[in-house]
RNA sequence: CGGGGUGUGGCGAAGUUUGGUAUCGCGCUUGGUUCGGGACCAAGAGGCCCCGGGUUCGAAUCCCGGCACUCCGACCA
């Protein structure tokens, strides 16, 4: 690997504050602003061309497993919310109210959707009459309002997009596996396109989703040690169907409650991204969701021929299908290779006058900085596979990352002792599955509950708190 | 929501203790020389000192109230 050597002085090393360096590069890579709402962020077109890959990306995943995209209201009368006890309770602390149209006050008060169940379970029971209607596969783009108390740019905003799968089954069966196959596709995803490997998993009783019968999730964890929960999605069983009345005709004519799932992804996995690949120069994108894949810096640009050689490939790497841009701006060289590591550019390509007589140019990849000399007929065939290795080796990495980090304990002294010794990260224990034990390893420890890992293993006869005999492998953590 | 820190041209800061003409670096504009790791010279432009009250002859500076950002906790995608 090429030297590491710090070329940026204007980003916080990450030993030294690792939350300094993730809030200065949010704002030195250009993906947000500040805006004058506490928690609302301005979504620069560098970071918002990330999300709409994230987007394209996902939605063709959703289309391919039968779902259709619609579009529901942003407003949820207060009647409506309260339909479903749990849901409400879990909710209220967090929505936003609208009380008046423009002078004059509203009649119903109505909330800002802080997700949108209750107008999905509204519009289900509308429409769906008989078993023919189903399943009904929806998910919509939108964004949603949950005024929180602590906000931090993609990690938790007060406003903040999303994509919410909502569906509606005949059986319990059906449900379940829409549940565990959307769980997957997020799972899948952030693997092969983001480079990110995460623990699948089921919420605890405390931790699951208001209204939920249960609450799969994927952790990852961040460089820092610290776990970010990057997806989630929920089984309701036949409980939202029998608050809003959801039901249809089965084949022997009786009347069935539907059985429904929930499922979301946010612009948190752009933090997710950020705190996973990045380093102390900036940002490291993952190739599939780079805004630009690929840029070109002409070097000594004055010189004849250059910027025509620089033009040329880029028309070359864009009719290959490459993201790609020639920067040819007044700056310096360097100020460009920092400005572009700063943004997380996966390949950089330097073409001068000296490769131009040597019929080449210089490949240099963002996450090591190794420079491969290509010939011009090569650079299609050689960008590709670069880019495959940078994704590979960016997932390999922070899999290293997740295993080095990751702590068998059977006792709380040793959960304190393996973070002490080794820095915060997953800790893997035996449960009993009692919430008094959870909240006592918090208090003790400082690591709570993340999910019941579908990879069961038996680490030990009995719970790491209680020590009674213990019913699950639980992963714990810090988290975001 | 509790505790700390911060708020001064686009960015980063000095000035605030002890009230008295608004400072510096970077960036920006124009022209020229440069360009393989944040180049240089010259000439310019750019400020409700976060907001609202108050004290004062006079407030970036003192007092009261608010807002935002940020860090550490508690709660949550």
């Amino acid at each position: 690997m090429a030297e590491q050597k710090k070329m940026v002085d204007e980003i916080t090393s990450m030993d030294v504050d690792f939350a300094q360096w993730y809030t200065d590069i949010v704002k030195k890579a250009d993906l947000i602003d500040y805006s004058s709402v506490k928690g609302c962020m301005v979504i620069r077109p560098y970071g918002y061309a990330i999300w709409e890959n994230i987007q394209k990306l996902l939605d063709s995943r959703f289309k391919a497993t039968g779902h259709e995209n619609v579009y529901m209201p942003m407003f949820i009368p207060e009647s409506l919310l309260e339909k479903e006890k749990d849901h409400v309770e879990g909710f209220a602390p967090e929505v936003a109210w609208v009380t008046h149209g423009g002078n004059e006050k509203l009649a119903e008060r109505l909330c800002v959707r802080p997700t949108s169940e209750t107008l999905f379970c509204e519009h289900y029971a509308n429409i769906i009459q008989s078993h023919r209607d189903l399943p009904k596969l929806y998910n919509q783009w939108c964004s949603v309002v949950r005024w929180e108390k602590t906000t931090r740019p993609f990690l938790r905003s007060r406003e903040f997009l999303w994509q919410e799968g909502h569906t509606a089954h005949a059986t319990a069966q059906e449900a379940i596996e829409e549940t565990e196959r959307m769980l997957n596709v997020y799972a899948d995803f952030c693997r092969e396109e983001l480079c990110m490997p995460v623990v699948k998993g089921r919420k605890t009783e405390s931790d699951k989703f208001a209204g939920a019968e249960a609450t799969y999730a994927i952790e990852a964890l961040m460089h820092d040690g610290k776990a970010l929960q990057a997806g989630t999605s929920h089984y309701f069983g036949d409980g939202f169907a029998k608050a809003f009345n959801i039901m249809f005709t089965d084949k022997d004519n009786k009347q069935q409650y539907v059985h429904q799932t929930s499922w979301g992804v946010t612009t948190r996995l752009i933090g997710a991204v950020i705190m996973s690949h990045g380093d102390d120069n900036g940002l490291v994108l993952p190739p599939a969701v780079a805004p630009v894949q690929i840029v070109i810096l002409p070097i000594a640009q004055h010189k004849p021929g250059v910027l025509e050689k620089a033009q040329e490939l880029k028309e070359r790497l864009s009719a290959a299908g490459f993201r790609v841009k020639a920067d040819c701006s007044e700056n310096s060289a360097g100020w460009k290779f920092a400005e572009y590591e700063m943004k997380g550019v996966p390949l950089r390509l330097e073409v001068g006058p000296k490769d131009i007589e040597n019929g080449q140019c210089v490949l240099v990849r963002r996450d090591n900085r190794e420079k491969t000399f290509v010939k011009f007929e090569e650079l299609e065939k050689v960008a590709k596979t670069l880019l495959d290795e940078l994704a590979s080796s960016l997932y390999n990495k922070a899999l290293d990352n997740l295993e080095k980090r990751t702590y068998s304990c059977t006792s709380t002294d040793g959960i304190i002792k393996a973070l002490a010794d080794n820095g915060d990260g997953f800790v893997k224990t035996m449960w009993c599955g009692e919430e008094a034990c959870e909240d006592k390893v918090k208090e003790l420890t400082g690591v709570g509950s993340r999910c019941i890992p579908f990879e069961q293993e038996q680490l030990a006869e009995n719970c790491v708190c209680c020590g009674k005999k213990a019913k699950y492998t639980l992963y714990w953590a810090k988290a975001y």
